[in-house]
RNA sequence: GAGUGGUGUAAUAAUA
């Protein structure tokens, strides 16, 4: 089984969620470890309902689900924006040690914020009993989603620790609020700048009437030798047909 | 090197 999840895992990173599939069915048996590999692999990408459905089917062959197997199922929740499975799940399956889970906690937290209920992910946040950089990160991010600017601010500069994700988040609010040049300055700051970074940055001067800052950027990212991806070039592209036609 | 889980970036179109 050990062998097989690996390989179950393996072919989800690569996108192959069908012979992932193949793969737990030809298991000589399957613990909670495969069933969780497979359910997660299908929730990354987007496969909402094969996720819920192996979830149920878990069940039904005895495999007792675990806190891995709600994480899962909540970040299908999540990316479908089916705020009433994860509802049941959190009240349900859960009840009141998720807390204690910081990983699973911000999975919750996370699923609210992008069913548009901010105030039951900052009540999850408040009511953690450990906070990571993610779950920082995600209570950001849940802020900007749902348009509370100010506070994902305030979080953002109240975090003990920040990574990359976190100033990459704190540049997209900027942006969405307007405030380029103060994204500059949060971009000048930040210490490692991965493409996702970039990526915020070009796409907040080419939204903003600055096409040029746009492709000199775009230029300045190769020259660091970060390689660019679709997102990119929808952006420099954006940029050059604004240049184009004024 | 020893199986499975959470957070960040744009546009457009569609749907509501």
């Amino acid at each position: 089984v050990v062998s097989y999840t690996i390989l179950i895992t393996g072919c989800a990173e690569k996108g192959m969620i069908l012979l992932a599939e193949d793969l737990f069915l030809h298991s000589p048996e399957n613990d909670v470890a495969s069933w969780n590999a497979l359910i997660a692999a299908n929730a990354r990408h987007g496969q909402m309902r094969n996720a819920i459905d192996l979830f149920k089917r878990m069940d039904l062959e005895g495999t007792r689900p675990d806190g891995i197997t709600f994480v899962g199922i909540l970040s299908a929740c999540a990316a479908s924006g089916d705020l009433a499975t994860g509802k049941l799940i959190h009240r349900s399956a859960l009840e009141g040690s998720s807390l204690d889970d910081p990983v699973l906690a911000t999975a919750l937290l996370d699923m609210y914020s992008k069913a548009g209920d901010l105030g039951a992910a900052m009540a999850i946040f408040a009511a953690m009993a450990q906070r990571d950089v993610t779950a920082w990160n995600a209570i950001v991010a849940a802020c900007a989603r749902n348009g509370r600017f100010d506070r994902a601010e305030r979080f953002f500069w109240v975090m003990a620790a920040r990574d990359v994700i976190s100033w990459t988040s704190m540049i997209a609010v900027l942006a969405q609020s307007g405030q380029i040049d103060r994204a500059r300055l949060v971009f000048d700051e930040m210490p490692d700048k991965d493409l996702t970074a970039w990526n915020a940055m070009i796409s907040a001067h080419a939204q903003h009437g600055d096409p040029r800052s746009a492709l000199k950027l775009f230029r300045l990212m190769d020259l660091e030798g970060v390689h660019p991806d679709e997102i990119t070039y929808v952006c420099a592209l954006d940029s050059c047909s604004t240049l184009a036609s004024p």
